[in-house]
DNA sequence: TGCTGCATCGCAAACGTTTTCGGTGCGCTG
DNA sequence: CAGCGCACCGAAAACGTTTGCGATGCAGCA
């Protein structure tokens, strides 16, 4: 069903009926009328590929995320919550959300490129931000809309957002102090995640002005963020002579291997060992005990990373007066009982 | 940069050139060489709208999951694990993957709909298969290719696949009885979902074959089937008067919940209550104690999806001839701690 | 009546690509 | 030398849509 069926059935042009579908004031309401009930009875609706040519332009915005070779970093719940909240801001636009999986094997920043070259999306979110992407030079250079979820050593000014590692691993740091602990461990991302770099440097400082001296073993980068990288890391700090009594975890997952390595070595989450969390996944708000962990609203997040990139798109700047986002997220402690003073 | 461009450029015509960088034979070997090395130099990547438009193809392949109003069916890493094998299969003839979301404020057949009539994809893998699913009548009238992850009481014959949910049902009713427990609970889907409907018939048929009524209460219809509604199961198994001795779970990421509530009352897991799942996400994995389940290669399932929608696809027949997939995947027991004998 | 302005609509170009068709030039055969 | 086949390439149509431009008709006004 073409609009030229859809026209000749109506015994008019094709012109007029692209107008009345499309809403322009130049169209009889009468004639209008007479084409939004054939639309609906034949039940035509625009091809997206004609459109798109004409237009330039897809009305399909993707949000690129890793995958490894078993799952993604996607699989948490971490990216649906956000999601979520993309699409309740996209729905008002008729814009679509394409979910743009880079496999593991292929390197995100040619992804990018193919994905831009063939002007698949208007518009891209972009995430696992690393400390210096080629991906954000890119996009800058050749125009393309997009934000980034997390903040980046590369290019120039470009819409981003980020959670807040630095008050994160301030205050978790200075919680445990105030409780007593004195070798607290930190698992960061092994890889050149910009946020392990943050969450690190973080760390230290808020070690520092606590006058206690870091101690790099307790500083495990882990490869995996997942639950084996949660396992194997608390694995690499239980084999120190003199183990930490507190470990701070960049996500939440993680959490999950934690616990049970310490469980297999005889000893009790919280009460033998100090774990503090971030939440990216409500998977593990049911661990036992309780773990404290720093929350957002991963909804929230993703309404506005919307919001930011619709802003710096020109055809959508009008409805979106928000100039350039470049936000840092603060996060919540969320009190468990994960966390008590060190036996 | 567009194929005139390039053409003009060359001196030649876009003609020549499009034949040149489809591996047309009837284009000299040096003019070849010559587009290949002018599209490598100046990043030439065919406009996708306008292919399209021409061919009538999208190259594009969704995937339809739905998500609920916080996070996403898709949240857990069931779907993760999928898409990687689903790329791994797509890799070779340069399709790619779209991840669909459909809000839970939006019916899923309007969503199907709705890409359809835009002929954004060329076919479509659609989840969450109801016991009656209009989009299975649709897609079959509307001649879009499509597999389906899940039976179906609808639509004539078309490619599925479904894990064995029959096998499982009665695999678990059997090992616990053998076991020695004679109250057994059911938790499954509160919704339409066909596997439901599949699972609670054959847990009712394991249990006659094993010469045990069927009480309706041990069975519990979860609207939610996450870790909040293994929780809530859990709740009212343990209101009833006379408890069941063992838990039949239709996932893992319930048992989550299940083993909260198991800990809030006072019980252990296991030792109070036997728990047996499904696994669908990595997550669980590091329960204590450590979930009997039933497991299966997602990454597997997927690839094995992709051959069967490409095998229905007019396009790809001749690269997989395997004909029409209609299959049911066994699943595997993987033993645990989470089963033992009633105390 | 004649002119202006407005509402409404048709015509046709343009977006970028693929593919069919026909044409050119060349080598080979008889 | 005539004829044929083949390799290679250019011209142009087609996919479905949007939109600028011009045409038409009609009301209002002098």
């Amino acid at each position: 069903m073409s609009i030229r069926e859809l026209a000749n059935h109506l015994n008019i042009s094709i012109g007029t009926v692209s107008r009345a579908l499309n809403g322009r004031s130049d169209v009889n309401a009468e004639t209008r009328r007479r084409v939004l009930e054939a639309a609906e009875e034949f039940g035509y609706v625009p091809n997206q590929s004609g459109r798109s040519l004409r237009q330039g332009t897809t009305n399909a915005i993707g949000f690129m995320v890793e995958t490894n070779s078993e799952t993604s970093t996607h699989g948490d719940t971490f990216f649906s919550s956000i999601y979520v909240g993309v699409q309740k801001e996209f729905a008002a636009h008729h814009l679509d959300l394409v979910v743009l999986l880079c496999p593991s094997d292929d390197d995100p920043y040619d992804h990018v490129r193919r994905v831009v070259a063939r002007r698949f999306v208007d518009a891209l979110f972009i995430s696992a931000i690393q400390r210096h992407d080629p991906r954000i030079d890119f996009l800058i250079e050749r125009d393309i809309p997009f934000i980034a979820l997390g903040r980046s050593l590369s290019g120039g000014s470009h819409p981003w957002i980020d959670l807040d590692f630095e008050g994160v691993a301030t205050k978790a740091v200075n919680r445990l102090v105030a409780r007593g602990h004195r070798r607290i461990g930190l698992v960061t991302p092994g890889t050149e995640l910009n946020l392990g770099y943050v969450f690190a440097d973080a760390y230290r400082a808020a070690l520092a002005a606590n006058g206690i001296a870091y101690d790099p073993r307790l500083l495990v980068r882990s490869e995996q963020t997942s639950e084996e990288g949660g396992y194997h890391a608390t694995d690499a700090l239980l084999a120190l002579d003199t183990r930490p009594t507190a470990m701070l975890l960049v996500n939440e997952i993680m959490a999950i291997g934690v616990y049970r390595r310490l469980h297999e070595a005889g000893l009790t989450p919280g009460r033998d060992m100090a774990v503090i969390g971030l939440r990216q996944s409500p998977q593990a708000r049911f661990l036992s005990p309780a773990l404290t962990c720093f929350d957002i609203s991963l909804v929230d997040l993703g309404r506005r990373l919307a919001q930011g990139l619709l802003a710096s798109m020109p055809a959508y700047r009008d409805s979106h007066p928000i100039g350039l986002v470049q936000e840092i997220w603060p996060m919540e402690l969320v009190a468990g009982e994960s966390d008590p003073p060190p036996r």
